[in-house]
RNA sequence: GCGCCCUUAGCUCAGUUGGAUAGAGCAUCGGUUUUCUAAACCGAGGGUCGUAGGUUCGAAUCCUUCAGGGCGCGCCA
């Protein structure tokens, strides 16, 4: 249910069967839109109808916008005014009926209100922390966003995997398996560990050593490629585990995750590659050496080349290096071939700010594989900036100088890491401070938000009722008032939040919502401090049904808000 | 050199995909508690929406120019 939506449909229906008498030569209701006016008007709804046709039409919006409103009030009852306002907009206010109408229908909906009913099949990829090493801070804002998006989804009725591609091939798996033995040999043998660049330096591939040598009492590791299957195999696990247990305390579970390894060993490269050859869009030739930045180890040699070009990239990528192993890019592309073929109508891939520049190819890469029937779109999550009292503290590239989201989770509380991580549109930098997300007051939104809830449950403790108890209004004890009508205005939006929200993937403007619909809670039940007549109570029972309605209109919402968001809300703080 | 993102109040940012007098929070200043939770509320000041053009009834929003900041550029992963 969106009352925009359905106001906006029989206001158009109304005109299409009355546009002889309107005189109106063409009718299109592109751009048209049922919204809240601001405030200052004081009214429930508003609509550009007249000003889209009146454009159209090449007719003055107001004359029209006049004779729409006498057609309105003539055969729309749940309006009481309407009003011609500024260049031709319609201001309307809803009759008491349509009122209760509608909150009735949200109290009937309870958690299903705001869902924008839809039935598509989603893949998500986010975090894909390579697993040589813990998560740090970094990776937690894409898997916070990519969770919420997940959430966001399925609320509306689609389906969603939640899928997490694990890099554990490669150069960097050597050299973080290498780390790992010489970490044993330092440990076993009192040979000396000597970094390199090449090499791990982290405390936690000690932690991994020690674990080996606990579990592998008998091995001697004796050499480097004789150990190499189990260490590989040992070490891998041991970091998996570290990034899922942070990311379960994060509160994020993955459905899915996909091996780059298995994907080599079951010849899913071979696959994709002749299937892009049968296309067309893979085939033998020579690259350009990059321009810019001087690469040293550039080759011009022969070697397969995605013509990525046709599908809007700026230039054909490579799929084999100098030696004739494929490039990363062409495992990715074959394991995008697997997405495809796992039927899904929609692919996301959450990336970090610094992965921006491969968007275009691996996008050109699924429309190859899918003959363009497939979108991946792919979202990226700006820097997140980190502070401390307001004091920025910067993280240097030298070994293990780089907070752990470990580190993160033993100061900071999940609650206020999700919401502070969505407080902020994704493809902008974030600042995050340590010290203000855990303060408990205004400043910090989390607990604004989380301390509205505990008042409401505060008060249905007091009346020993429940959000979820049946309720609805008649109209003999309607009764609204300025700051509930306000606040319903805000209620009534919460489905055009959501659906913005999913369909242009931005889960933040969930939080924001949330701290304004708080706000007026806040003000309102504040109102009593000062004027008994605000009071909600009266000898532990409401003085007044609709009230009581309008709150649990509030807590209805940000409950439903908060699940998604997955922020827990405790009833007393 | 090229691509992506950003530029809105002193600071940090929203702005419903072209609408009405551009909004919050912080900071500053001034008020409010024998009370349903003061972990809160009320009020005041503060703006050339980076610049210059264009599109139109109408632009923070769309197009172009330029300037500033961030991220990135491979036959690395």
């Amino acid at each position: 249910m969106n009352i925009f939506e359905e106001y906006q449909k029989k206001i158009t229906f109304l005109i299409s069967k009355n546009q002889k008498l309107l005189e109106l030569k063409e009718l299109s209701f592109k751009g048209v839109v049922v919204e809240i006016p601001p405030l200052e008007f004081n009214f429930d709804l508003s609509c550009n109808i007249c000003l889209i046709l009146g454009k159209l039409n090449k007719i003055n919006p107001k004359n029209l916008a006049n004779k729409i409103r006498d057609l309105l009030i003539r055969n729309i009852t749940d309006f009481d005014e309407i009003k011609v306002a500024g260049p031709g907009f319609l201001n309307l206010k809803l009759s008491n009926e349509s009122l209760i109408k509608n909150i009735n229908q949200i109290l009937n909906h309870k958690k299903h209100y705001g869902k924008k009913d839809s039935n598509n099949n989603y893949n998500i990829e986010f975090v894909s922390a390579n697993p040589t090493g813990p998560m740090h801070v970094g990776h937690c804002r894409g898997a916070i966003y990519g969770d919420v998006l997940a959430n966001l989804l399925k609320f509306n009725g689609n389906k969603v995997t939640k899928e997490y591609y694990i890099n554990d091939y490669g150069v960097q798996i050597l050299k973080f398996v290498e780390s790992v033995f010489l970490r044993i040999r330092e440990i076993k043998y009192n040979e000396k560990f000597i970094p390199s660049e090449d090499l791990y330096p982290g405390d936690y591939i000690i932690d991994i050593a020690k674990m080996i040598i606990d579990t592998k009492k008998n091995e001697t590791f004796d050499s480097f490629e004789k150990s190499f299957e189990v260490l590989k195999q040992e070490s891998l696990e041991y970091s998996m585990k570290l990034i899922k247990s942070d990311l379960k305390k994060l509160g994020i579970e993955h459905d899915n995750f996909f091996s780059e390894t298995d994907l080599v060993n079951n010849k899913l490269v071979e696959k994709a590659v002749s299937q892009l050859k049968k296309d067309n869009y893979v085939e033998e030739g020579y690259l350009e050496p990059p321009k810019g930045g001087s690469d040293k180890d550039w080759k011009k040699t022969k070697r397969l080349i995605f013509k990525s070009t046709l599908f809007g990239d700026d230039t054909d990528r490579a799929l084999q290096k100098n030696d004739g192993n494929w490039t990363y890019f062409a495992n990715d592309v074959a394991y995008h071939m697997d997405k495809v073929q796992r039927n899904y109508q929609n692919l996301i891939n959450v990336l970090g700010a610094d992965h921006t520049g491969y968007i275009k190819r691996i996008t050109a890469a699924v429309g190859a594989l899918s003959k363009k029937k497939v979108k991946l779109n792919c979202k990226v999550c700006q820097l997140v900036k980190l502070y401390r009292n307001g004091k920025p503290f910067k993280m240097s590239k030298r070994a293990g100088d780089f907070i752990s989201a470990k580190d993160l989770l033993n100061e900071v509380n999940k609650d206020s890491i999700r919401f502070m991580m969505l407080n902020r549109s994704n493809d902008v930098e974030l600042d995050f401070d340590f010290d203000k997300v855990m303060e408990k007051s205004k400043d910090n939104p989390v607990f604004y938000v989380q301390y509205s809830f505990a008042r409401i449950s505060s008060l249905l403790r007091t009346l020993n009722k429940d959000l979820d108890d049946n309720l609805s209004l008649e109209l003999k004890n309607f009764k609204l008032n300025k700051d509930e009508n306000i606040i319903l205005r805000k209620i009534f939006e919460w489905p055009r939040i959501i659906e913005t929200a999913s369909s242009k993937y931005e889960p933040h403007r969930i939080p924001f919502y949330l701290y304004d619909l708080a706000t007026l809670f806040h003000a309102y039940w504040s109102k009593g401090n000062r004027d008994p007549n605000y009071r909600f109570v009266v000898d532990k029972k409401i003085k007044n049904l609709t009230t009581f309605a309008i709150i649990i209109l509030i807590g209805i919402v940000i409950q439903r808000g908060m699940e998604i968001l997955g922020v827990s809300l405790p009833t007393r703080m």
